[in-house]
DNA sequence: ACATTAAGTGATT
DNA sequence: AATCACTTAATGT
């Protein structure tokens, strides 16, 4: 409860807290597990307190693509929206560090919307955000080149985690931007050749 | 020591 | 930039 107003300064509103802690589930979950599958049905509508999730989208069997963050404070608002709508999930989250959640179920998320102001508001504030997020996304694949979206793509995983060092491979970054590991490590390779970054196995240190 | 996995590279399309 | 084929290097058992 503590956590839950901190966290999410937005929610200041006494009895939807106290609804909060009693109908939400908090959820822990470690680096690299997923959270919510391609195809899942969604029941609960998760709040980031701790950590972050990677939101990937993904296209058929073997085609994935970067999405954006949810850290601590966010929510995933389209998994409200994609469950009033009885849809399964288009997307797949991952955790990116030890993450804690609070799992809201969908039903009392939707009881809320015409109860709560405050909640209606802090939802609708989250689609916004998402939204935004999204449209960076679609700015970077859709007007810039590999390196660009290599470099936003690094940054940003350096800022969310707040970490210069990147314990990834060079596979992985290439799922996200779905090109080929090849094209990863030879852009890499001329990154730290200009200075930009150091690489190590399984490490890539942002200068 | 051996197997496995990550990364580097040249050639081809 | 993708695919392929192969090498080299690091790491786990």
């Amino acid at each position: 409860m503590r956590m839950i107003r901190k966290k999410f300064p937005e929610i200041n509103d006494e009895k939807l807290l106290r609804d909060l802690a009693v109908s939400t589930v908090e959820r822990s979950v470690k680096d690299g597990d997923i959270v919510i599958d391609y195809g899942d049905e969604i029941k609960f509508i998760p709040m980031v307190l701790e950590g972050t999730i990677k939101v990937n989208r993904q296209a058929g069997e073997d085609q994935e693509i970067f999405l954006y963050y949810l850290m601590s404070g966010d929510t995933c608002a389209s998994s409200f929206s994609c469950c009033m709508v009885q849809k399964r999930s288009e997307i797949i989250a991952i955790a990116e560090e030890d993450t804690k959640l609070l799992m809201v179920p969908v039903q009392k998320a939707d009881q809320w919307m015409s109860e709560y102001p405050a909640w209606r508001n802090f939802i609708f504030n989250m689609y916004d955000i998402r939204m935004f997020s999204m449209i960076d996304t679609i700015d970077r694949l859709a007007f810039s080149n590999l390196d660009e979206q290599l470099i936003d793509y690094l940054e940003k995983k350096s800022s969310v985690l707040n970490t210069k060092v990147l314990e990834t491979t060079h596979q992985e970054i290439a799922f996200d931007l779905n090109v080929t590991r090849e094209a990863i490590s030879r852009l890499l390779k001329k990154m730290e050749n200009d200075g930009l970054v150091r690489l190590e196995r399984n490490k890539i240190f942002m200068l």
